[in-house]
DNA sequence: GCCAAACGCGACGTACATCGTCGCGGTCGT
DNA sequence: ACGACCGCGACGATGTACGTCGCGTTTGGC
């Protein structure tokens, strides 16, 4: 029996069915997806062959004789279109999102968001919003770094291995040695900070957990043999638990009590630093903040860029840590 | 004369002009739009009426009855369908790029594309790369700050403003005031800096370019007038050019010369500063890092930040700035 | 307050797009 | 070399989708 809109929505799925180039799918195996996923489209083998042959007039998918069987796919170039269609607020979103993206993520990664930022612009270029392409940034503090390359071949190695949970054998070279060395890897995890990324890994000689940089790997291979993961690791609570990107120094948390100059004390106000974060305004014009922080090197560094506009009261061994680190950097500038 | 697939085409074609919710349109604006779109689409207005009642029997698409007119949308709850359908590797980039963004740009911005993460996330949990919500992390470097809270009605109306290019008025607690003062901007564009979102604007009182921290907004108001720009302004110029985010001291770049530590060092040479980066290894471990750069608070900040792995030769009066620097920290630890 | 215009919607007859079936020709595996 | 499998052209039956007409209702102007 044919329903009402049964021959849209059956097109429709149809065309969902097909994978985009270079992936593709024989008409059968079309035909048998069809009939999983809804037993609406009780449709013969027939009718989707002249479906697709007919689709294929209007939407970019060809067909690729493969010996007896036809093999379909979506052009390279083909269209992204959406139901319902993309807002114009999305579209504003999604082009903000992707200049942001851009320096961060390896262009490798970003190329199969490529679609939805180009159907983002066309939906832009048709309203008033067009002329928005010079009216919205999102900058880095810091002056500008470059990130260091990734090779693409590694990227999309290191990709696969942690989405097919694979171990991974690449060229490196660590940060100490001249020479790259060949080691293989559980991946475990992939972490983004600063510009530069890290496989979270655990090393077939060793058994720990350990952080490999991309742009120090070369001639990735991807292994055979599936990957371990070490009992109870979880990335969640490597990074925020155990602090691992922070360089933490010690597990026990710091009762930090610090003094900045009014003028930059506005910006740790406003930015909270923990959730017991206090801030005092003193009779000096200086604000006092408590707050309770994890002990880590980044803490450190992050204080350190306020140079004498921050003085640690609290806990006195860091306060002892700042005043050597005074002390030091005098010294640089004593002659 | 219908065509084969035309139906299925227009089916598409009248899905897609169907705003999304709160928007509506009545049933003669979707037949104009489908009329006006492509010239393939010659249909009656009954047609229309058929194929909407129709197709809400299986889309998530209701009318409402105004008046005389039938107004449709696209229910709040509806589902986001591509074609083609989301690969897997799109999925994964977008669910990155949601966890990404999450801390960067406030919540309500990120609602309109929410629709496009739950897709990601559903595309996701049918598949291996299931497992992977916590494989992957993006991290920033310094102490996890909190960004300070955006009034949600200040949000909304600061985008209509810049999107519709209209003036502004809002109370503004400046920096250094206790009261909130009413002010008319005509904003230029929106910039987000370390989970700071800056208003770029022109206040009406002056005819210069300000900074307006979102934050520090409140009972925002749409005005009726357009905004004016000042002649010659663009965003891209008055960032990169101008460093106006970075704080600029100087226009002249500088010749910057730092030694770095050995163990610092790796990050700056991995990271290039400059396009005529250039970085040698000293003697004593140490590694001499030249650039020209320019000559902003944010390089001082980010050079301070080292604090004793770096010292600066050149120029001389930044050396000279950093061994003041050096001498006032050190005053603070003296006792 | 009345009338014309606008809109939604049910009914109806027609045309043709869609469907399943059958059969032919080509290709691959054993 | 034979059978199995796949694509595809042809055909007849079905009924869906189409335009048209007309009625009931609401809206806005005079």
């Amino acid at each position: 029996m044919r329903k009402a809109t049964d021959t849209t929505l059956r097109h429709l799925a149809t065309l969902r069915c097909i994978p985009v180039s270079p992936r593709t799918k024989t008409t059968r195996k079309i035909v048998e997806e069809l009939l999983d996923t809804s037993t609406d489209y009780d449709v013969t083998v027939r009718s989707v062959q002249r479906s697709l042959e007919m689709l294929s007039a209007v939407f970019p998918i060809t067909s690729e004789k493969r010996g007896r069987s036809n093999h379909w796919c979506w052009t390279d170039a083909h269209a992204l279109t959406q139901i319902p269609a993309m807002s114009e607020q999305a579209a504003f979103v999604l082009r903000l999102a992707a200049e942001h993206l851009k320096p961060v993520m390896p262009r490798s990664a970003l190329r199969s968001l490529e679609p939805y930022f180009a159907h983002a612009s066309r939906v832009l270029d048709g309203t008033t919003l067009g002329g928005w392409v010079d009216r919205t940034r999102i900058i880095d503090p810091g002056p500008p770094l470059k990130p260091p390359h990734i090779l693409d071949d590694v990227h999309e190695t290191v990709y696969a291995a942690l989405m097919e949970n694979r171990r991974l054998a690449v060229a490196y070279r660590a940060r100490t040695r001249r020479r790259a060395r060949r080691i293989v890897l559980n991946p475990l995890g992939i972490v983004y900070r600063a510009g530069i990324v890290y496989l979270v890994a655990s090393p077939l000689s060793y058994g720990d957990v350990r952080h490999y940089v991309l742009h120090r790997m070369s001639k990735p291979e991807l292994l055979d043999e599936p990957a371990e993961t070490p009992t109870g690791f979880r990335l969640g609570a490597h990074i925020h638990n155990d602090q691992q990107f922070s360089y933490p120094l010690n597990p026990e948390k710091l009762e930090l009590r610090v003094l900045f100059a009014a003028d930059v004390g506005i910006h740790v106000i406003e930015s909270r630093l923990s959730d017991d974060h206090r801030a005092t305004p003193q009779e000096d014009g200086r604000v006092l903040v408590e707050a309770t922080v994890a002990d880590t090197a980044d803490l450190r560094w992050w204080l350190l860029s306020f140079g004498a506009a921050v003085e640690v009261l609290a806990p006195a061994s860091l306060r002892e840590e700042f005043r050597m680190q005074a002390e030091a950097m005098r010294r640089h500038y004593e002659k």
